[in-house]
RNA sequence: GCGAUCGUGGUGUAACGGUUAACACUGGAGCUUGUGGAGCUCUCGAUCAGGGUUCGAUUCCCUGCGACCGCCCCA
C-alpha cells in the first residue's frame, strides 16, 4: 500500500491496530473477564510471548509447529516461537511448582497469541484470549466451577440465558465406545478430529469407514443411541443448583484437540447469522505429566477476543465508548496557562483526569473539541477565574454549569460521574 | 498450502476505454477576540504496486501485495 517512496500506514497481515475506540471495548471485554474469574477465587498470572519452540514440539506435530507458528532462530541458535497458545505455558508453569503451589490452584491470564494462518472470518494471525484453569482437582465440582465461570463470563456481557447454550459432553464416552466396537489406539486421536468436524463433513459415514472399515456403522450407532452419562446428569444437576440452568449434553461435541480426557464443552450463540462456538473447554489430565513428575489433573477453558467482540456487537451489548478524561480545561487566556497548569495538578491529585487545553486556539473551538472527544465536563479558564478563584464547570451532554471554587470541583465531579 | 470475490482521498460512494477523476462525511482555516453540537465560505486529500494491450487505462489482461469469504488446519 505504500506509494513507493513512503512507509505503509496499514498494520502487518492479520493483526489489527487498535485506535482508542476500538481499545476502549477491548479493554471493556478484558475487565469483565478479570473481574469474572477473581469473583470465582482466580489470580492472573502472565509469561513472556516467547518460547522455546521445543515446548510445542514435545506435544504436537512437527507439520504444526513449522507451519503455523511464527518461529525463529535468535542469535544465539536458539530455536524460538511466539506463544499460539497458553495451555503448554501454564503447563510448563504449573509443573515446575507443582509441589509448592497449593492445590487446588486456579489461574487466568488474559493475553495475546500468535498463529501463521490465512486470516479468515473470526480467526486472525494475533488473537487475544482469556484461558482459566483449574489444577489439582477432579470431579463435578471442578468441572462445574469451570462451566459455571463461562457461564457468569457471558451473562456479566449484559446477555440473557436464550442467548446462549452450553454444549456438554465427556470424552469418555468416545473411550467407551471406542473400546466396544474395538478401534485401534493409533486411529483414536484421527477418528475423535473426524467426528468433531461431523455437522461439516457430506459424506462422514464414509469417510469414517475410510478409517476403520465396517466397525464404523457399529459406531454411529453407539453414538447415536448414548445421549448421556449417569457423570454429565451429576454436573447437570450440581449447575443448576449453582443456578445455571442451560446447559445441554450434546455428545457430538468432542473438541478437535488430544489432550482432552474427561469433559468437554462448547458455550454456542444461538442468534441466527452467529451460530458457532464462542468459548471452548474441557479436562486434561495427561497434559501435565508430560514434564515428568506427579501427573496433575486439569480443567480449563478459553475465550477469544475476537469471538467476545462479535458476540457484543450481534447482541447490541457493546458499551458506548467513553475517554477516561473526565474533564477538559479550556485556556481562554494565554495568559491564565499557568493558572490552568496549576489547577490541573490540584485536581489530578484529588484523582480527576484532566487534560489541559494547550492548543492557544478561541475557546469556541476548544470546547468544540472536547465535545469531539467525548469528554464530560470543560472549565474555561481565563483572567477571571484566575482572579477570582471561581470556576464554572460545564456539563456538555446537558449543558448544565455550576459556579464553585477550586476545592469543591473534585466532590462535584465525584458526584456527577458517580 | 488451495479456491472464490474484491481493491478510487481518512471514511462511504461515483465516473460507456476518452476533458482538469465527481459527490457526501471527516480533517484544517474562517464567518465569530470568554462557551460546543447547526448553517455558510474556503481548503487539504485518492485510482494498491509493477508490467502488458491501446492513440488513450480508474475501467481490459498478467504478476505481486492487501482485504474479505470458504477449504485445509485449529496444537
Amino acid at each position: 500500500m505504500a506509494k513507493g517512496d513512503k512507509i505503509s500506514t496499514e498494520p502487518y497481515k492479520g493483526v489489527r491496530d487498535f485506535y482508542p475506540e476500538d481499545q476502549f471495548v477491548q479493554r471493556y471485554i478484558f475487565e469483565q473477564m478479570e473481574r469474572v474469574c477473581e469473583l470465582f477465587g482466580y489470580e492472573e498470572y502472565n509469561a513472556s510471548i516467547l518460547e522455546s519452540a521445543e515446548l510445542y514440539r514435545s506435544k504436537t506435530s512437527e507439520e504444526i509447529v513449522n507451519d503455523q507458528t511464527y518461529t525463529f532462530i535468535d542469535r544465539g541458535d536458539r530455536e524460538v516461537t511466539l506463544r499460539p497458545e497458553m495451555t503448554p505455558t501454564v503447563a510448563r508453569m504449573v509443573a515446575a511448582r507443582s509441589r509448592e503451589i497449593p492445590m487446588p490452584a486456579r489461574w487466568y491470564s488474559v493475553q495475546n497469541f500468535f498463529r501463521y494462518e490465512r486470516p479468515q472470518h473470526g480467526r486472525l494471525r494475533e488473537f487475544w484470549q482469556l484461558n482459566a484453569d483449574l489444577f489439582g482437582a477432579i470431579g463435578v465440582a471442578a468441572d462445574a466451577e469451570i462451566i459455571a465461570m463461562a457461564y457468569s463470563l457471558v451473562k456479566g456481557f449484559g446477555a440473557a440465558d436464550h442467548d446462549f447454550e452450553i454444549r456438554v459432553s465427556d470424552r469418555r464416552i468416545l473411550d467407551t465406545i471406542y473400546d466396544t466396537v474395538g478401534v485401534d489406539a493409533d486411529k483414536r486421536a484421527e477418528v475423535t478430529r473426524l467426528l468433531d468436524r461431523r455437522a461439516k463433513i457430506d459424506d462422514f459415514a464414509g469417510e469414517l469407514a475410510k478409517l476403520i472399515g465396517t466397525a464404523s456403522e457399529t459406531l454411529i450407532d453407539q453414538l447415536d443411541r448414548t445421549t448421556s452419562t449417569a457423570y454429565l446428569e451429576a454436573l447437570r444437576v450440581e449447575l443448576v443448583h449453582m443456578g445455571v440452568n442451560n446447559m445441554i449434553v450434546d455428545t457430538k461435541i468432542t473438541r478437535g484437540f488430544d489432550y482432552y480426557t474427561g469433559m468437554v464443552f462448547e458455550v454456542f450463540d444461538t442468534a441466527e447469522g452467529n451460530r458457532r462456538a464462542m468459548m471452548g473447554g474441557g479436562r486434561y489430565d495427561n497434559l501435565l505429566s508430560l514434564f515428568g513428575g506427579e501427573p496433575i489433573p486439569a480443567v480449563g477453558f478459553a475465550m477469544g477476543d475476537v469471538v467476545a467482540r462479535d458476540f457484543l456487537e450481534t447482541h447490541n451489548l457493546l458499551p458506548a465508548y467513553a475517554p477516561a478524561t473526565e474533564l477538559m480545561l479550556c485556556v481562554v487566556d494565554e495568559s491564565a496557562m499557568t493558572h490552568a497548569q496549576r489547577l490541573a495538578q490540584d485536581l489530578r491529585r484529588e484523582d480527576i483526569t484532566v487534560a489541559v487545553n494547550i492548543s492557544g486556539k478561541r475557546i469556541g473551538d476548544q470546547i468544540r473539541q472536547a465535545d469531539k472527544m467525548k469528554i464530560p465536563f470543560v472549565i474555561a479558564i481565563g483572567t477571571q477565574e484566575r482572579d477570582s478563584g471561581k470556576y464554572t464547570i460545564k456539563n456538555l451532554a446537558s449543558g448544565a454549569e455550576t459556579t464553585l471554587t477550586a476545592d469543591r470541583i473534585a466532590e462535584h465531579l465525584f458526584s456527577s460521574l458517580g
